[in-house]
DNA sequence: CAGTGAATAT
DNA sequence: GATATTCACT
């Protein structure tokens, strides 16, 4: 009956550890084999933000690579190598990514497949199939840039008509010319205007004050940790304020139409 | 093994 | 929700 349940029941409470009591054993309990087995480590680790890890590849400076831009592997000086272990999603920092583009144009866009870029780049803990993925991105990317690059509004006005860069990562790194289109064009390298990467914003989103988080993603800049509701943030030493406050449309096809009463779209 | 597109995972 | 990875084909 009702009485035996809760005999047994404030025995049970009563047998209960007091929270003194509770000790963490997370990290006792698991063997320094596991623990490597699982790539777990301790609990506050600096790459834990809350539910996954990852292990940067150690971007070892290969020594015969001529690095021909700066190379930031600060914390990318890993540790222990994940061995024969699942590794971590990769993620693909600017720098790694500028590894891979320069990779991809020495070889030339013919030799460029993943097992040889992979060669090339030299980065430890790269598997082919992180190449090959990221290859497969980029020349969607390369494509698309040729298809929205012609005649367009040009003369420097982005983000206009066309979509404003869909991938920031591409986006931020220096791409050679001759990648668009065409592999035999040594000398077809005119300009190709790279973007200070602050200037990609979307247009879309008007969320207030937030700025994407995508920022704080490639360029560890903290712009906005935490803001509080009513208080206005601008970028920090950002000045890609845009031209026009909230219309997309730059001030330039404004012609001649007075042709027919625009209703409205 | 390389290339794609779709699904899936983080 | 963006991205990286995996999978099934080609």
């Amino acid at each position: 009956m009702k009485e035996d349940e809760s005999n047994w029941f404030s025995k049970w409470e009563s047998q209960l550890p007091k929270p003194e009591e509770l000790i963490p054993i997370n990290q006792t309990l698991i063997t320094p084999d596991l623990a490597i087995a699982f790539d777990i480590g301790n609990t506050h680790n600096p790459y834990n933000t809350h539910h996954h890890h990852q292990q940067p590849p150690a971007i070892s400076t290969p020594s015969s690579q001529p690095n021909s831009g700066e190379f930031d592997s600060s914390e990318l000086a890993g540790d222990e190598p994940a061995r024969t272990l699942k590794r971590p999603r990769l993620v693909w920092t600017p720098q790694l990514h500028k590894r891979f583009v320069d990779a991809v144009a020495q070889l030339g866009i013919k030799h460029a497949v993943p097992k040889t870029i992979m060669q090339l780049m030299s980065v430890d803990g790269l598997t082919r199939e992180n190449v090959a993925s990221h290859l497969q991105k980029y020349r969607l990317y390369l494509k698309r840039m040729q298809g929205l690059s012609s005649g367009g509004s040009g003369g420097g006005g982005f983000g206009s008509g066309g979509d404003p860069v869909t991938d920031r990562l591409f986006a931020s790194s220096p791409v050679p010319p001759h990648f668009l289109h065409q592999s035999g064009h040594p000398n077809s390298d005119a300009f190709l205007p790279y973007m200070p990467a602050a200037v990609l914003q979307q247009q879309h989103h008007q969320q207030m004050g937030v700025v994407g988080h995508q920022f704080q993603r490639h360029f560890g800049s903290p712009v906005l940790s935490r803001q509080q509701p009513g208080q206005t943030v601008h970028m920090v030493g950002t000045p890609v304020r845009g031209s026009y406050a909230d219309d997309q449309q730059p001030p330039q096809e404004k012609k001649a139409l007075t042709l027919f009463p625009v209703g409205d779209d």
